[in-house]
RNA sequence: UGGCCCGUAGUUCAACUGGCAGAACGCCUGGUUUUGGUCCAGGAGGUUGCAGGUUCAAGUCCUGCCGGGCCAGCCA
């Protein structure tokens, strides 16, 4: 897998394409400056971590600027918890701490408001004094022209006035608008005399009262990206169709050359069995299908966070990826197999017992306890190892015997013999069952000569199991999760992806048995757990861990590969 | 229905701008292994959406069709 982190850096993408040929032609006098603008009305989610890479990336690559701008124009829905979430979550995700203050659309409203008048003085804009439906039956349709409001023709002087009683507070929300004045038959419907600013008489978590008029979208950003300086603007591809409208406002204000910046957009990121809308996220979150916007099964990036999933995972992940016009969507396996690739080299290796079957060796010493040098992680030499306490009582993973072993099954049964990692090989000898034929209890004997897992008669056994000593483990909890959304594209039979929700997505597992290790763990490690997978310990809980993921598991495949045919 | 965008392995992307269609993930086989993990080697998988055209040569250029996406908020 050893591309998965060399290619990633320097691939060539219609982006990078463009850019090389701005620095050639001089365009921007060599500069490259990019942002990201978040709305703050919600949390940041996978989606964004794309969007931010790319950003970021381009910034890093051409030695150029990158901002975060809060692109809050919108004061009914915004506020500083979401804020102050993005933020947090931004460096997250970047691993550093931002180089730049964020900045914030609202600090440009002075500009924006001097920029409107400059438009009604040029007869560009003007006042329509209707009402939101009225506005939206005359833009017509798809191939049915727009008509024109009976205000279009106000004059410049009374266009001026009524836009100061605007600003000033002389109307009621909705009471009028600021429009472009374009052309009300044009193919874009962006372009038929679209609203820059409409009445709000809201707090603002910025500017607090001092505005009750708010910029538009399509009004605010083009302009907010020229004050900046910003070259290159890079948005999704649902903006395509506002572009037209991004170079009409700059032609406007006469930006141009290096200072007028330009719109790029790119295919946003989905994912399988997963939603990114955040009507959608939200909805999961206020009715309780999941505990919050960091439910470790949200693909927020404060669930991947409190899932364990390492930023840099998800940096890779999103250089790998690429940037297209392809509208498309990706396997969930793909993220998961990046967070994998980064913990097999980073986490430290723990024995734990998910569900706990005892295994009693009837050949071992009365009260006798030993003691097992493991090793932290194959994968780092610098590692070290750690001891593990060995007793003639342990528990296994009841998922590691079985009384009538399947084909292929080659863990522990009766009679046969395998190996307790880092311990000794021990041979079942018996099975002691509950009334309802359940084991619940394993008799073994051990191999004295196999001290270390190591065989002086050279003899193989098919499987190493783990364990914990029974009077050594400590307890803990894990919380198992699976797909939030059962089917690949959810909402793909009904249309509402609601209807796909797992309610089974979570599996809390209490009494899970720890090695005695695990109790000097910082929180916040990300460990595997051998042979099981990788798990994120949190404060959810006293000693309490989310699986981050699971490893592969070739016999899962085998049991499916069987079931399926 | 009008306009715009997009169609290359199962999935996501490459293919130096017209020159033998590749990679990653997934899947399969084998090797190594004290994690059924990792690692290593190999394999299957394609009529580049379809049909024409230009050319010695087309994934790439042209035309038409088909399929998908976006656009008719005082959201972004």
């Amino acid at each position: 897998m050893k591309s998965q982190d060399d290619t990633a850096s320097k691939k060539s993408n219609f982006i990078n394409d463009l850019i090389k040929a701005d620095l050639e032609s001089g365009r921007f006098d060599s500069r490259v400056q990019t942002r990201f603008p978040p709305e703050p009305n919600g949390y940041l989610h996978v989606g964004h971590a794309k969007a931010i890479c790319v950003n970021f990336n381009i910034s890093r690559e051409y030695s150029g600027v990158f901002n975060l701008r809060y692109d809050d124009t919108n004061p009914v829905t915004e506020n500083t918890e979401f804020v102050d979430g993005i933020f947090e979550d931004l460096e997250w995700l970047l691993g550093e701490t931002l180089q730049r203050e964020p900045l914030h659309t609202s600090t440009y409203f002075d500009q924006l408001y001097i920029w409107a008048e400059k438009l009604i003085q040029d007869g560009k804009a003007y006042v329509d004094s209707q009402d939101g439906d009225t506005i939206s039956e005359q833009r017509g349709g798809f191939q049915k022209p727009g008509t024109n409001s009976p205000y279009r023709e106000r004059g410049v002087e009374e266009n001026l006035n009524l836009f100061r009683e605007m600003r000033s507070g002389k109307f009621s929300d909705g009471e009028c608008v600021l429009r472009a004045k374009i052309s009300m038959d044009h193919d874009n419907m962006n372009m038929r005399d679209p609203i820059m600013y409409r009445i709000r008489h809201e707090n603002h978590y910025r500017t607090g009262d001092d505005w009750c008029i708010y910029p538009t979208y399509d009004w605010a950003h083009g302009q907010s990206d020229a004050i900046e300086k910003v070259t290159h603007s890079l948005c999704s591809l649902e903006f395509d169709s506002h572009r037209e409208l991004y170079d009409w406002f700059l032609d406007q204000l006469e930006i141009t050359g290096a200072d007028r910046p330009y719109q790029t957009e790119f295919a946003r990121l989905n994912f399988t069995h997963t939603v990114l809308s955040k009507r959608l996220l939200k909805h999961l979150v206020e009715q309780k299908v999941v505990d919050g916007w960091d439910d470790p099964r949200m693909p927020t990036l404060r669930g991947f966070r409190k899932r364990g999933y390492p930023a840099r995972a998800i940096r890779s992940f999103c250089e790998h990826i690429g940037v297209a016009r392809t509208n498309g969507t990706h396997e969930i396996e793909l993220l998961e197999s990046f967070v994998r690739n980064d913990l097999n080299k980073a986490a430290e290796r723990k024995m734990a017992v998910l569900k706990p079957l005892l295994v009693t060796i009837t050949n071992w010493p009365e009260g006798h306890v030993e003691t097992r040098t493991a090793i932290n992680n194959p994968e780092d030499d610098t590692a070290g190892t750690r001891e593990v306490p060995f007793s003639g009582s342990l528990f296994i993973e009841r998922d590691d015997f079985m009384e009538n072993p399947e084909p292929k099954y080659y863990r522990l049964s009766p009679g046969r013999e395998v190996r307790l990692r880092y311990g000794y090989f021990i041979t079942c000898t018996d099975v002691i069952k509950d009334d309802q034929e359940n084991p619940i209890e394993i008799l073994c004997t051990y191999d004295p000569e196999t001290s270390g897992g190591k065989a002086p008669d050279g003899r193989k056994v098919k499987a190493t199991i783990h364990w914990v000593s029974a009077e050594h483990a400590i307890d803990g909890s894990v919380a198992l999760y699976e797909r939030l959304f059962t089917s690949e594209h959810p909402g793909e039979e009904t249309g509402e992806a609601l209807d796909d929700v797992n309610l089974d997505s979570k599996t809390l597992l209490e009494g899970v048995k720890l090695e005695p290790s695990i109790s000097d763990l910082p929180l916040g490690s990300v460990v595997q757990f051998e042979r099981l997978g990788y798990f994120h310990l949190d404060a959810t809980g006293p000693t309490f861990f989310h699986r981050t993921v699971g490893l592969r598991d070739e016999w899962a495949n085998i049991v499916k590969r069987r079931k399926s045919s």
